[in-house]
DNA sequence: TTGATCTCCATAAAATCCCATGTTACCAAA
DNA sequence: TTTGGTAACATGGGATTTTATGGAGATCAA
């Protein structure tokens, strides 16, 4: 079962706010030990929607349980990872219904772009995804040396 | 059954003190051996007021006991986690009524901004969250480099 | 008796579930 | 390599349930 995130679709956002999780995200959070889908807002500040399932959730957890959560830096992503994150039940079609202020956020209106990347996946508004990938395309031909093979 | 607070919510307070805890979080304390609610006043002296639920509670009296009792610290920390803490009921709508020591402290009059921290949530006056929101998003772009993306 | 608190009931909005349909991908047999 | 059947997928709409919230009495305390 493959559990990395891949690939890319665009897929509707319909008058109640619900969009279908591609097909091959959903194989990835249902091999998972629990079903289920976060959302949260892209941590650098992209307009973007990080998406992930459980097992990435809880590394993010625990790293912040290490930390002491009466410093400054708890706080602020303990924000980002907890506060401004919502866990979404997948109904039995593969849909989510995306909270208005992701929506907002990442300026999604009636349809929405999924994007993997590995270990999660972000959901952008089509047209600012294109904006954005050219010039990503420009920096990965210039940084193929830095993988790490 | 998921086990940590995420998510924010904004609900009113009406006149008897009286407040819904969000869904998400009731969840989580009723997926504890004994489904309560514990509020204590921020340790920092922030304006916000600590939720939680059983089994954290037990984690924070269990380090107090660790402390010598005839410190001042530990004078210190038990008035905050044992003093000023409260075990609130749910009622069966999934309200609470919210102590006015509590209301007061956190500057809260017609309505309140739950926002979950992992282990915790927290409950501020809406404007003075939105009041420190930019400050954490500015460090949590600083700091995303100690979680494990 | 005058607040304060608690229990119970009511309701609107929102979230969730359930069923239906068109389209596409896949596969197998002729 | 077509043709027909089946399954998977994205999407739409309606019904049902949950959630948040307001308010009326009952109960208790000072």
């Amino acid at each position: 079962m493959l559990k990395f995130f891949s690939s890319s679709a665009t897929n509707k956002v319909d008058a109640k706010g619900r969009v279908s999780i591609p097909a091959p995200f959903r194989k990835v959070l249902q091999g998972e030990a629990s079903p289920v889908l976060f959302l949260m807002p892209e941590v650098r500040g992209l307009p973007a929607v990080e998406g992930f399932g459980q097992s990435h959730f809880e590394k993010l957890a625990d790293a912040l349980s290490q930390m002491n959560p009466l410093s400054p830096e708890y706080d602020a992503l303990a924000d980002v990872v907890a506060g401004q994150a919502h866990q979404l039940p997948l109904d039995d079609t593969g849909r989510i219904v995306m909270p208005e202020a992701f929506r907002e956020l990442a300026g999604i209106t009636d349809s929405a772009y999924f994007v993997g990347r590995i270990n999660t996946f972000q959901i952008w508004n089509p047209d600012k995804y294109e904006a954005v990938k050219a010039q990503r395309r420009e920096t990965a031909v210039a940084n193929f040396d830095k993988l790490p093979w």
